[in-house]
RNA sequence: GGUGCCGUUGCCAAGUGGUAAGGCCCGGGUCUGCAAAACCCGUAUUCGGCAGUUCAAAUCUGCCCGGCACCUCCA
C-alpha cells in the first residue's frame, strides 16, 4: 500500500524492515483527564491502519504509550490532592474504556513513562555522552537543537524562522539553555513533585523522551511507521528524532503518518470557548459507534468538523449497515440450494472487495472504502433473496471482513427473540393469514412494547430488535 | 513574518487531466392488509471567483476572495 509519509511529502510504497512485520508506534494519550473527542481520531483511525495492514496477513507490533508524568498531571494533582500515580491510573483506565467502546484494538504492547526511567536515563546518557546534551545548572539536562544538523527535517521549519517564539521561550527559561532552541530531556523536581534518581538531579523525564526511549526499548533503534496527531510534528516529533538519531546513530523512524485536527462547530477545540467534549460525554448521548463511523467517514489527513449533527447522520447510516447484515442473516437461514442470482452476488462482493482493498491501499482512504462496503449493501439487499445459502455465507464473510477492517458492526445483535416473542409473532403471522387485522396489530403492539419490531417478509415474520 | 492545509449538491464527503462515488435528509413510485425493510426514479450541466494551458480541468498554472492549522510541551 501507499502512504503519505509527513517526511518527504508524498504517497510513498509503505516498506518494512522485516518483511511481513510492521514495527508502529502510535503517541498516546496523557491520562490527566478523559480523553477528549480529538484524541479519538489518532486513536480510530491508526487503529484502522493496524487492522487493515493485519487483514493483509502482517504483523503489526503496534506500541502505543501513555504518558502518566507530566506538567499537567502534577497540576491536576495538586488541584485535587490527590498523589500522580493515583490521577494518572485512574484516567488510564478510563482511557482504556473510551479506547474499548470505540473498538480499538489493545495495542500489543502499552508501555508508561514511569515504567521506563531506566531506559529515559540511559538514553539521555547516550545523548550527553555523544556531544548533544548538557546537564544546566538547576539539574535540569537540555538538548542542543542547534548541533542536530537534520533538526526541521520533518517539520521542514527552520530554525532561525522560529526566531520570535524562541527568544521568548528563552526568556521564559532564563539562563539556564544554552540556546533559545534547546529542549528539555530531563527536568529536576520542584519539591513535592514526584521524582526518579539520575547522574543529574532527581527529576522526571521531559515528555519528548519518553516516546524515544519507549520506542527503542520496544521495537528497537529504527521503526517503520510513527504516527501521531498533526500537531505532534513540530515539536514533539522533531525532537523525537533529534534525541534518537543523536543517541542511536541511525534513522528513528521510516515511515511518519500524522492525522488531520478535529474542529468543534468549525472552531478549534477549546475549554476556554467552551466547545470541549470528552469521548464520554458524546458516548453517553449516541454511543461509540457513531464516533469511530465519523472518524472514517472522511480521509485522516484533512480536517473535520466535529457536529452532533453530524454524528447523528453517522449513526443513521451505521443502521443501513445493521439492517443490511441482518436482513443477511435472515437470507441465510432461509436459503436454500438452488439459487440464481448467486453467481452475480458473489461476483460484486469480489468486486466490492477488490474495490476496498484499492481504496485502502491509497493511504488509507477509508471514506472511498466505505463507499465500496455500501455498494457491497446494496447489492446483498438486491440479490440476496435469489441465492443459495453457500453464495450467502460467502458474501457475508466478505461483508464481515471489510467491516473488521474498519472496525465497525461490533455491537450485532445475534441472539434470537426471547421464546414468548416469537409466539406473539407466530400468532400473529397465524391471524394475518385470517385476515384477522386488528387482532394482528395488537400483536404488533405487544411485541413492540416488548423491545421488537416485526417484519413480514416472503419467508415469514422477521425480528428485529429496537 | 515562516511553513502547510482547505473551499465539491440541503448536510457529511470521495474524486487530483477524460466528462461529478458513497452516506444522511427530502420528493415520487414498487412491494405490503397497513407497516417496516428493501429496491427503482428524481434531487450539483457543475466543483469559491476570474483568467490561462490543453482536444479535454473539480483536477495543472497565475491572480483574487474566504476559512483553518503549526511555528517549543495541544491528538
Amino acid at each position: 500500500m501507499k502512504i503519505y509519509n509527513t517526511m518527504s511529502r508524498q504517497k510513498e510504497v509503505l516498506t518494512t524492515l522485516n518483511p511481513g512485520e510492521v514495527r508502529m508506534y502510535v503517541c498516546g494519550p496523557t491520562v490527566y483527564n478523559f480523553i477528549h473527542v480529538g484524541n479519538a481520531r489518532p486513536l480510530c483511525v491508526f487503529d484502522t491502519m493496524r487492522r487493515y495492514l493485519e487483514s493483509c496477513g502482517e504483523k503489526v507490533l503496534y506500541v502505543s504509550n501513555v504518558t502518566d508524568i507530566d506538567d499537567r498531571l502534577i497540576a491536576e494533582a495538586n488541584e485535587q490532592g490527590r498523589p500522580v500515580s493515583e490521577i494518572a491510573a485512574a484516567f488510564e483506565s478510563e482511557y482504556l474504556k473510551d479506547s474499548d467502546g470505540l473498538n480499538v484494538r489493545r495495542p500489543w504492547y502499552m508501555p508508561r513513562a514511569t515504567e521506563h526511567i531506566e531506559a529515559i536515563v540511559q538514553l539521555i546518557t547516550d545523548i550527553i555522552d555523544n556531544g548533544y546534551g548538557y546537564r544546566a545548572s538547576n539539574g535540569d539536562v537540555y538538548f542542543r537543537a542547534r548541533k542536530f544538523k537534520d533538526y526541521g527535517k520533518l517539520s521542514h521549519l527552520v530554525l532561525d524562522d522560529l526566531e520570535n517564539s524562541r527568544e521568548l521561550s528563552a526568556s521564559l527559561d532564563g539562563d539556564l539553555k544554552e540556546d533559545g532552541a534547546d529542549f528539555a530531556v530531563w527536568k529536576a523536581a520542584k519539591p513535592g513533585e514526584p521524582a526518579w534518581d539520575s547522574p543529574w538531579s532527581k527529576g522526571r523525564p521531559g515528555w519528548h523522551i519518553e516516546c524515544s526511549a519507549m520506542a527503542k526499548k520496544h521495537l528497537g533503534d529504527t521503526i517503520d511507521i510513527h504516527a501521531g496527531g498533526q500537531d505532534l510534528i513540530f515539536p514533539h516529533h522533531e525532537n523525537e528524532i533529534a534525541q534518537s538519531e543523536c543517541a542511536n546513530d541511525a534513522t528513528f523512524s521510516r515511515f511518519w503518518m500524522h492525522n488531520g485536527f478535529l474542529n468543534i462547530d468549525d472552531k478549534k477545540m477549546s475549554k476556554s470557548l467552551g466547545n470541549f467534549f470528552t469521548v464520554r460525554q458524546v458516548a453517553e448521548k449516541i454511543g461509540y459507534e457513531p464516533i469511530r463511523y465519523f472518524m472514517l467517514s472522511a480521509h485522516y489527513r484533512s480536517p473535520m468538523n466535529f457536529t452532533m449533527d453530524v454524528l447523528e447522520q453517522c449513526k443513521a447510516s451505521i443502521e443501513r449497515l445493521y439492517t443490511c447484515r441482518n436482513n443477511l442473516d435472515f437470507a441465510i437461514k432461509g436459503a436454500g440450494e438452488t439459487g440464481g442470482a448467486s453467481t452475480e452476488l458473489l461476483q460484486k462482493a469480489e468486486i466490492a472487495l477488490a474495490d476496498f482493498k484499492a481504496r485502502m491501499d491509497d493511504d488509507l482512504n477509508t471514506a472511498d472504502a466505505l463507499a465500496a462496503l455500501f455498494e457491497l449493501a446494496r447489492e446483498i439487499n438486491t440479490l440476496s433473496n435469489g441465492s443459495t445459502k453457500d453464495a450467502l455465507v460467502k458474501t457475508a464473510a466478505i461483508f464481515d471482513g471489510m467491516c473488521d477492517v474498519l472496525g465497525l458492526l461490533y455491537n450485532r445483535e445475534t441472539e434470537e427473540a426471547p421464546a414468548d416473542i416469537q409466539t406473539m409473532a407466530e400468532e400473529r403471522d397465524a391471524a394475518r393469514k385470517a385476515k384477522n387485522w386488528a387482532l394482528a396489530d395488537e400483536l404488533r403492539d405487544k411485541i413492540a412494547a416488548s423491545g421488537y419490531a416485526v417484519e413480514d417478509t416472503a419467508t415469514g415474520p422477521k425480528l428485529v430488535k429496537k
